[in-house]
DNA sequence: ACCATAACCGACACGGTTTCGGTTAGGCTC
DNA sequence: GAGCCTAACCGAAACCGTGTCGGTTATGGT
C-alpha cells in the first residue's frame, strides 16, 4: 500500500490506543498495537521517530498533561502545593497501573512533565531548600507516589501468597483484598502527610 | 557434546556469574551469560526451569539471603526492627542497582525474601497494627526501600537535563552529581524517620 | 509541472526467550 | 554387571519483539 488521502494515524491516536492496549492486557507490544490500528508495525516508526521509548515517553505525557500543576495558586504554601503536586501525579497513574513500570524503567524527558517538576523546584526553592536537599526532596516524593500508584491498583500479588495461611502476612493480604480501593488512598494520603513533615525537619536543619 | 564427568553449572554458579554480568555490563540477557560460562544457552534451562524469571526471583534471594533480618533482637522494638529491615534491604540493592528495576518488575516468591516479609509483618502485627492497615505499611516501607535503592546508585538522569540551565532544578541536579554518595544516604535516613513517625500516628488512629 | 516530503507497506536483520530431540555420564535396582 | 532412569550438556530451530530499509503513492509548496 502506498501513502493514503488521508492519514489513517496520528501521535494522539496511536498515544491513545497504546495506552487502551496497556489498560486492556497490561502489555505494551508494537506489532499488538499496530495490529489494534489496522496498520503494519513499521508505520508507528513514522510517528514515533525514538521508536517504544518516545512512545512510552509520549504515554507519560499524556497521563500528566492537564493534570499536573504548573502554578502557584493564590495563597498556596509549599506543603499545598506539593500535596496538590502528589495527588495529581498519583491520580493519573492509579487510572492506568500497567503504566508504571514503564515510566520507572527510562529517564524522564517529557517537557510537561519536565516543567512541572521544574515547579516543584522551584517551590522547594522559594521556601528555601538547599540546591543540594532539592533533588532528594523531589526524588523522595516521586518514588513515594510511583510506589504508591503500584500499591493502589496493581494487582495484590506482589508478593505471592506463602504456603502458611495463618500468618500475619497472609491475613493482610486476604484482608487487604477484600477491601475496597480507598485504603490505599488512605496510605497514600498518611505516607505524604509524614514526608511533609520530614521534609520540613530537613529544610530547617539545613546548612 | 554429552553430560560431562562432572558438572560445569550450578544454581549458586549461575547466579552469582548473572550478578557479575548485571554489575559489569548493566544488563541480564541469557546468551551473554551462557558465553560467560562457557555453556549453552538452552543448558541453563536445566538449572532454572522457569527461565529468566525463575533466575531473577533467584537473583532476589542471593542478594537477600544471609543479610535480611528474620529474628527480633533482644529488647528491638517494632521501630528497630523496621528501621533494620529497611536498611539491610536498601544495603542488598544499592550494591546492585541494575538488579532493581528487574526486582520491582516481577512479583516476590523467593522464600527467603518472603520469610523477611513474613517476619515485619509478624513484627507490625505484634505491635498492634490491623490486618488491613499492615499490608499497606509493608508496602510503603517495601516501595520506598526500592526507589531509595534507584536514587542511590542509578544514573542522575532520572530526569532529563531541561534546556534552561537556571532553573533550580537544573542547578540541584548539578549540585547533587557533585556530591559524593552519601547524600543518597541521607534523604534515605529523613523518608524512614518520618515514615516511622507516620505509621505509629497511623496505629494509633486505627479502630 | 515538478519535486521534496509525508505516510504507508512488506521484507528482513538482529537479538532474546524457550522448546525439543539427541548424546552421554552417573547412579539405582535386580 | 546389565538394564534403565535421570541428569547435564549440546545444537537447531521456533517464536516474538524492536528497529531499519527500499519501495510506492499522495500531498503540498514552488
Amino acid at each position: 500500500m502506498a501513502r493514503p488521502s488521508t492519514p489513517l494515524l496520528s501521535r494522539e491516536q496511536i498515544l491513545r490506543a497504546a495506552l487502551d492496549l496497556l489498560d486492556t492486557t497490561g502489555e505494551l507490544g508494537l506489532p499488538k498495537l499496530a495490529r489494534r490500528l489496522d496498520v503494519g508495525t513499521s508505520s508507528l516508526y513514522h510517528h514515533f521517530k525514538g521508536g517504544r521509548e518516545e512512545l512510552v515517553e509520549g504515554l507519560r505525557g499524556l497521563l500528566t498533561e492537564d493534570s499536573m500543576p504548573t502554578v502557584v495558586l493564590a495563597g498556596e504554601g509549599w506543603q499545598d502545593f506539593t500535596r496538590r503536586w502528589a495527588r495529581r501525579y498519583r491520580e493519573a497513574f492509579v487510572a492506568h497501573p500497567a503504566a508504571v513500570p514503564l515510566m520507572t524503567a527510562q529517564t524522564v524527558s517529557h517537557p510537561s512533565t519536565l516543567a512541572s517538576y521544574e515547579m516543584l523546584a522551584q517551590v522547594l526553592h522559594d521556601a528555601g531548600f538547599d540546591d543540594e536537599e532539592l533533588l532528594h526532596a523531589v526524588t523522595v516524593l516521586d518514588n513515594f507516589v510511583l510506589g504508591s500508584a503500584l500499591d493502589a491498583s496493581a494487582p495484590v500479588e506482589v508478593w505471592a501468597d506463602s504456603g502458611r495461611a495463618d500468618s500475619p502476612l497472609s491475613r493482610a493480604i486476604r484482608a487487604t483484598k477484600a477491601q475496597p480501593g480507598d485504603r490505599s488512598e488512605r496510605a497514600f494520603h498518611l505516607g505524604l502527610e509524614s514526608l511533609l513533615t520530614g521534609l520540613e525537619r530537613l529544610r530547617d536543619d539545613q546548612g
